[in-house]
DNA sequence: ATCGCCTCCTGCGCGC
DNA sequence: TGCGCGCAGGAGGCGA
């Protein structure tokens, strides 16, 4: 479920519900995610006050007086704001109980995601220290692009898609940002022009922040933080549309494996 | 250093 | 209707 905008509209929608309240208590029915919640982390939360929130690539981070967590949603987690009578469903692994008779309910059916502690300095953090620039940040533009792909075999969607070059080019905005630039995935990073990196560069700020204007929608069910649903699919290019008409050429759209990620573009707009 | 492959896990849709 | 298979929006880590 989650790329980028929606982890960007789910911390949105549960903003408001955190900041300034405190947290009573953490409910851990689950530990075993993509690393266990740590045996201390329940003890560090407990009766603590969230101060802010904020957002790192797909890592939403939630600021107390004493230090950081994060959580982060994986394939297929979801955070919700419900109120502390919600009966449980499957997968509702952990509940942060807050003070106003709220609770914010982590489900994750995959267990791909994680809830980590991390101190007072997040950024010092192996997971946080070494990630790019965030999409929506200055640095990241056509010349820090191209300087990065030099010499680069790697596929150029696997290249963005790596989050030590940019943060947040999941694989459907990586396959759509590619053909809006038109860019066949397959090339070389290292191939593609400065004139091109800086049209992909456009491409993929533009594709996210449309989506995220949209309430983060990506396919079929998500649901923000708030409970109400993106308000509607946003009209994808190409990713899933394999042997469907190019919106641009109508030549049906190919479909392929990179790096066990499924893969899509139009062979006419994409060189 | 770089790159491609594997892995964690559950659910769903498809073909038989 | 049921079963088995392959695939799914992430991404760290490992071996070549």
């Amino acid at each position: 479920m989650p790329e980028l905008p929606e982890v960007e509209t789910t911390k949105r929608g549960i903003k408001n519900h955190l900041v300034g309240k405190k947290i009573n208590r953490v409910v851990i029915r689950e530990s075993r995610f993509r690393w266990p919640i740590s045996r201390g982390f329940r003890q560090k939360v407990d009766g603590h006050t969230v101060r802010a929130i904020s957002r790192r690539a797909k890592y939403i981070l939630f600021q107390l007086d004493h230090g950081y967590f994060m959580i982060h949603l994986g394939m297929s987690g979801n955070l919700r704001i419900v109120d502390a009578s919600t009966a449980i469903k499957k997968h509702d692994h952990v509940d942060f109980q807050l003070a106003t008779g709220k609770c914010l309910r982590f489900n994750d059916p995959r267990r791909f995601g994680s809830v980590l502690w991390l101190g007072s300095s997040p950024f010092e953090h192996s997971l946080l220290s070494k990630l790019g620039p965030e999409p929506f940040d200055q640095s990241f533009n056509g010349e820090y692009l191209f300087q990065r792909a030099r010499k680069k075999k790697i596929a150029v969607k696997n290249f963005i898609m790596d989050n030590h070059i940019v943060v947040g080019a999941g694989n459907i905005y990586a396959n759509e940002a590619l053909f809006i630039s038109g860019i066949r995935p397959t090339r070389p990073a290292g191939k593609v022009t400065k004139a091109e990196c800086q049209a992909l560069v456009e491409a993929i700020i533009m594709v996210l922040k449309a989506s995220i204007e949209m309430g983060g929608t990506t396919l079929k069910d998500f649901v923000g933080g708030d409970g109400k649903p993106g308000y509607f699919q946003q009209t994808l290019r190409v990713y899933d549309r394999e042997q469907q008409p190019c919106r641009k050429c109508s030549s049906p759209i190919k479909a392929l494996r990179i790096g066990q990620r499924s893969s899509y573009y139009c062979p006419r707009c994409q060189k």
